[in-house]
DNA sequence: GTCTATATGGCGATAGAC
DNA sequence: GTCTATCGCCATATAGAC
């Protein structure tokens, strides 16, 4: 679109449309970062409003209050942090490949999100309701992929495993080192950063190898 | 002691410290009870005040502010939380059995304070530098603890295993299902109630025939 | 030591100009 | 849409009577 002047204009609409986005995004990213680090009761509107370079006045113009913000940020983080386990029942590789895959994907997932765990074990034990809405959108029938679950292990000739205790255990795993950092960084690796970074490397290894060795018969 | 009615009697020194200490007590438990549950940032005075049967005033009274009852609360229950691993080697018994041992009192104790885990996360991760105490009188040389873990791992036949991995592996088998209640109660079980406390209840066993597997050779 | 009343500050939220 | 200024509440903390 051109005006008169031969200048590329774009429609009024459009633009609003753009710069509308470009501050929701803003306020999205930092309100991410914040509400991460610090949960939904450690998090202060000034801060977000500081990390998106913008005031206060316009979070609330953008999202009405703070507990809507944080359910934007929560609901899309919820998500990613339920992998669609599914799926990776699905392929047609053997269970052990699955239970690498898994594994190795989920460990991928927390440390490019180190936050994440503690985030969500906050919030949930914060406010338990807020689980409700994943648990009809993405684990929409738990019984069902415990019941799959059970099948694929009983196709092989491991121990016979709870598949319940099973992902617990494998969640546990992973996450742990993640959620309780300052413990394992400041006390087994006397505040080390690298140390601990070394240790979380070797993580995905170690808790493949570890779950294969608990189910697998001799 | 006795007044010129024969009636018993006890100096009033020693009465003020009786009172004293049945009032800071209380604001302790109550402390420790609405602390325990909320954490530092979701806990009000109000509420502790509460829940003790006194008024706000009291409490920083005894103690001056909030920072100060709360340090006094966690460095009660972080002495609780690590158990001393030095003991469990000491003794006797086999490999096998220590291990039992270990995770057999620590998911006790955990069953029986069930909010423990998430408050020491919660708060170490809020403050890491809250565990610079512990670390000085509890786990005085880490270096020490896992050389003597790795000793006793040498003197049997199971695989190689890093004594840092393996110590993280137990602690999160059993930490992760109470950190985690509200998703592993509602997601995995429906939200029956019941049903969890049934999987706490196997807990146990699972872990130590994991922990045992996974660490046993053929 | 314990209470009521109040000060003080911080934070979420709104009003209103531009 | 974005800003400055301000309201109103709530939580910690203190003053002061008893």
């Amino acid at each position: 679109m051109v005006n008169k002047f031969n200048q590329t204009v774009k429609p009024t609409r459009l633009i609003m449309k753009e710069i509308k986005d470009k501050t929701e995004d803003k306020i999205l990213d930092a309100a991410h970062e914040v509400f991460l680090r610090k949960g939904m009761d450690g998090a202060r509107m000034q801060e977000i409003a500081d990390e998106a370079g913008i005031n206060k006045a316009l979070l609330h113009y953008y999202f009405r209050s703070k507990e809507k913000l944080f359910e934007a940020i929560f609901a899309t983080v919820l998500k990613k942090a339920f992998p669609n386990i599914l799926k990776f029942l699905a392929s047609d590789l053997t269970l052990e490949q699955k239970v690498d895959l898994f594994i190795e994907s989920y460990i991928d997932l927390l440390q490019k999100n180190p936050y994440l765990p503690m985030f969500i074990l906050k919030e949930i034990n914060r406010n338990p309701e807020s689980l409700a809405d994943i648990i009809r959108s993405k684990v929409e029938d738990p019984e069902q992929l415990f019941e799959t679950i059970g099948n694929e292990l009983r196709k092989n000739d491991i121990f016979e495993v709870d598949p319940r205790h099973l992902l617990v255990n494998i969640i546990a795993l992973s996450v742990f080192p993640f959620a309780a950092r300052p413990l394992v960084q400041q006390v087994m690796f006397g505040n080390d950063k690298k140390a601990y970074q070394q240790f979380l490397s070797e993580r995905k290894q170690v808790v493949k190898q570890f779950i294969h060795r608990s189910i697998s018969k001799p």
